[in-house]
DNA sequence: TTCTTCAATCTTGTCGACAAGAAAAATACA
DNA sequence: TGTATTTTTCTTGTCGACAAGATTGAAGAA
């Protein structure tokens, strides 16, 4: 809500400028993982329109590769394009928060149970390098950083639990929401209870032991908290901004 | 390059001569629904290799919107890429398999169970009328119908579940999974037994009740019998053909 | 002034052309 | 004869240009 969106034609130099020579498929991908990022960071405001010539002359390259992005893009939901009118990025779908949340804590258990089933040597060490992240990042109090790594976390017993299918919708969910997760954040004012991580070392904990129902107990309480708080956000939600 | 255009040379006149005036927004738009088709119901078979060309002399139209169709095919996992090189539609994953209908069960019990729960006025007529198609295709033994037909009725109970989220991955699922689904149907011999019609008649009679548990009793029962069924079709398999 | 009609402009969708990599073919070499 | 290297060909990735549809702005009528 109190957020600034510069999305002004040429200023800083910071990273449109890249005139040099750049690999020959690389180029959708580039402007695709960028705008991703300044989409989901909010940088680019919900609703604001996405000019390709615009794009083009940042990135220094062709409509082409843009459009291939913007293709890619439209196809996550992220930004939306009216045929033969203007592509504008993708409003949050405040409506639907209570729906993505129940989806979101669903695959919270159904991901670590699976881990707990199916996790091999490595996953382990994996899943605590992610873990020690999201510690970090809690206790810096950077949100941007939380989300990151919590997805990270998560998405590590995702592959532990070795079902490709749960794996890619939870990423998914995970990204495509990183703007409804933000305010989620925002609702604990960007300082996580310590008790988070705590619950991720139980987490942990359970899935090393192939305690599948701790893992799904566990799963639970993560969402059924999730859960609470966002019915918290949403009332204090609905008093503020009265949407349309 | 120049005109390479025999005219006796390509396949034969079924549907690639489409040099009448199309609308300008579709051309893409028509491309994906035929490929994706053609991939999903196996007449593109697996690994075969996808020519940007020649599919736009088929289209009678220039390589620009064919490759947005194939970004967006990419996109769903259903044609790999590789840079630089030839685009292939994807093969079946069969070692996903048990991964594949472990999430689609899961989703026939959540959007079963939230029907029941969040189901409006309409929202039954919508499932009725699907049922209605789907026991026609079972009574005609056409396979491809019944694939088509199945996921329809399990999309409108998706629709009546109100979670945009779940109904997006379920439909993905449906989708993405139909070549898979033909090859569970095939291990029927394509003549479904009518036990399947009853089944979806006693999901419907649960939602209509709003009795939660029902539905979800039925929508696991639903679940493990797939389940079951693929078990055998796997080991039957495995033993047949030797992968790779 | 306000509403309608038409022209200017802007953005997107599509096209043909060209260049870069890679595969296939042809040649040289042991 | 078999292998390494060059050349040819083929496919993809990128580009600039143009046309269609939509938006905006101006001009005209009430």
């Amino acid at each position: 809500m109190t957020d600034k969106n510069f999305v002004g034609a040429g200023m800083d130099d910071s990273n449109q400028n890249h005139a040099l020579e750049r690999k020959r498929g690389s180029g959708a991908r580039q402007v695709y993982d960028l705008l991703r990022d300044e989409i989901l960071d909010l940088r680019l405001a919900p609703g604001s329109a996405i000019d390709e010539v615009q794009l083009a002359t940042r990135f220094g390259m062709s409509r082409t590769p843009i459009r291939e992005a913007l293709v890619r893009l439209a196809g996550e939901g992220l930004i939306e394009t009216l045929p033969n009118r203007s592509t504008m990025v993708s409003n949050i779908d405040f409506l639907g928060m209570h729906a993505y949340f129940d989806a979101l804590g669903l695959m919270y258990r159904v991901t670590t149970r699976l881990a707990a089933q199916h996790h091999k040597a490595g996953d382990l060490d994996s899943i605590r390098v992610h873990q020690a992240e999201f510690k970090a990042a809690v206790e810096a109090q950077d949100a941007l950083a939380m989300i990151a790594t919590n997805a990270d976390f998560h998405a590590a017993i995702a592959a532990a639990g070795r079902n490709e299918y749960y794996a890619r919708f939870f990423e998914r969910l995970l990204g495509e929401g990183r703007r409804m997760l933000r305010l989620y954040y925002q609702s604990y004012d960007d300082r996580l209870p310590s008790r988070f991580v705590d619950e991720h070392e139980e987490i942990i904990a359970a899935i090393e032991a192939r305690d599948v129902e701790a893992a799904d107990r566990l799963g639970r309480a993560h969402s059924e908290q999730i859960e609470a708080q966002i019915e918290r956000l949403l009332t204090r939600h609905d008093r503020l901004d009265i949407v349309l």
